[in-house]
DNA sequence: CATTTTAATGCAATTATGTTGCAAATATAA
DNA sequence: TTATATTTGCAACATAATTGCATTAAAATG
């Protein structure tokens, strides 16, 4: 496999997982693409080299330890993609803005985008903000229309 | 049935829609409640009232007709709410936060809060903005931590 | 290195969500 | 009242996700 398979072991060690198979390989998908990866995307590419629900638990041990990070795209499909260093499984730091683009249905994470602050109405508390853009990306805008 | 039936059979006719029961039904629902409601919470209510499948259709026929938008809650479930006023088949006016709250799961649609402009890579073109914060709503922070 | 312990996987079954095609029922127009 | 167009209900299917449990594999132990 990749040159990678090191840096992905150790990166399992230090978060209390074995290293198992499944998960390398997750991470060598993931790693490999520009864009957040769908969960369909990823069990089609595994194929039966993984069972289903070992997918699944990866993907659930990975979001909670703070490895990957999940996005849900307009229509509600979980997508995900490789946390920032500074995530852990105490605290994600992702609160950066997504771009969902209409024509390849990639989705993007825009690391250097903020979210600006927001005045919410008295009382309510807010936690997390999750800011979701949809249009075309760079590489359809000029393509299409 | 409530007193707004009225009001709701003008504004099935007003979009071409035809007065039916399943259709009011949703209608007195959604209205009747303060924040956006779930499919499976609708599902439940309707009961066996009307079939799964046309509840899904008479949700998406609202959805398209602009009478009432959908919002994906941090689990992907969709949510439903009664637009304001200025949306139509054309083009909804929603692009509002949405307000999930930790504790009690509900959608609250924020309508004064409006989304901030954006500044995004270049190439990108956003057509839409998605923002769901979440956190505690008015009503869960004074309880609740 | 062999053994014990612990974590992870695979499989089967189940649930939830959403879609499609089509015949029957219903609302509205004529 | 009849014709038409829309809507509904049913059955079947598709996909996403969860749970329990036996088996397997990884790491820790001696
Ligand atoms: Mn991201
Ligand atoms: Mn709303
Ligand atoms: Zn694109
Ligand atoms: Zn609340």
């Amino acid at each position: 496999m990749g040159n990678n398979t090191s840096r992905f072991e150790k990166l399992l060690v230090k978060n209390g997982l074995k290293r198992t198979v499944p998960r390398l390989q997750v991470l060598e998908i993931l790693s490999g693409r520009d864009s957040a990866t769908s969960q369909p995307y990823l069990e089609q590419v595994m194929g039966k080299d993984a069972d289903r629900v070992t997918l699944y638990r990866v993907l659930q041990a990975f979001e909670e330890k703070g490895i990957i990070h999940k996005v849900l795209d307009q229509q509600g499909t979980a997508n995900y993609a490789i946390c920032s260093d500074g995530c852990s499984a105490h605290e994600h730091h992702d609160e950066h803005v997504h771009f969902n683009c209409d024509n390849c249905h990639k989705i993007y994470c825009l690391d250097t985008v903020k979210i600006p602050a927001l005045k919410v109405p008295a009382g309510f508390k807010v936690a997390h903000l999750n800011l979701i853009a949809t249009g075309l990306c760079a590489s359809c805008s000029g393509k299409v229309n």
